[in-house]
DNA sequence: CCCCATTACGAGAACGACTCTCAATAGCCT
DNA sequence: AGGCTATTGAGAGTCGTTCTCGTAATGGGG
């Protein structure tokens, strides 16, 4: 019953800090948590237009948000000052954005642990958050841009 | 003669890519390389209006996209969708931005290496470029927190 | 050194992503 | 079930940024 247990957790996370489990909600991350690429909140209100005629642009701002502050998704900065967002799975982690399919895939936080040792010993900072996306070609456009 | 030098530098770095020194650009670049720490350009735009009443807001956009696209300068995204900006002394680099003075130090890239390999190798992704910025409480802020 | 095509400037209008407002609706607790 | 309150939907409003267009300045060629 993996769908079940999906669902579950999707109502809990959702509900957290007394938030309200509502329709729109559901819908606005199930359908992130569907794509598998970086979508904006205009994107995806046309994508659910059809299904959902009703569902209001600021109301996926909002849920979108939501989703944000509750660890469940995190944005991304696309050219023109456009937001984007990715479901996320865990909670720390960092992105590669292939620049030709979108796509996103997480990398570990692990890796990064020498980089912030490093930075704690030889600059003295705190580091408190990061921001941490690399962008470029993913193995499968890399293959089919070489095959060309 | 430190000064000239710079002020060369600046010239040649302002007329790469066939672009015509002004004086406008001279100024923004002075400004900025001035500034310890990220502004954007409204801020920018204040804070010259004294001594430049006639330098217009569109001027400097125009100024500092020119300043990112010749590498003298990179753009760090603050929260609600503004950009803000810090000239760059290197080319490839990374921030420490302090949460609480505002001020930007660099990270060497070579602290990076390692990082990049191992996506390389465990990704099968080819990294074109990366926004890599680390936000925290530099040693200054820290200890006056501390000292309360 | 001066022309002149071309690029850049300044001011304000336009744009667009995002947020706010407010009346109506729907969750959630008892 | 009933009511308190968070949330929704629709559109207007906000604000950072970019565009437009007439004017001014730059720098290469004579």
């Amino acid at each position: 019953m993996p769908r079940t247990t999906t669902r579950t957790t999707l109502a809990k996370r959702i509900t957290s800090r007394g938030r309200r489990l509502t329709k729109q909600r559901v819908i606005v991350a199930q359908a992130l948590a569907a794509e598998r690429q970086a979508i904006s909140a205009q994107e995806l209100h046309e994508r659910l237009h059809r299904g959902h005629p009703r569902l209001g642009l600021a109301t996926i701002y909002r849920a979108l948000e939501a989703q944000v502050e509750a660890g469940m998704a995190t944005r991304l900065e696309r050219p023109g000052h456009v937001s984007a967002y990715v479901a996320c799975v865990s909670e720390h982690h960092h992105h590669l954005v292939c620049t030709s399919c979108q796509r996103v895939e997480d990398v570990d936080e692990t890796i990064l642990r020498p980089v912030l040792r490093g930075i704690r010993d030889r600059h003295d900072f705190q580091v408190d958050h990061e921001r941490l996306d690399f962008y470029g070609l993913c193995a499968r456009c890399r293959r089919e841009k070489a095959a060309l």
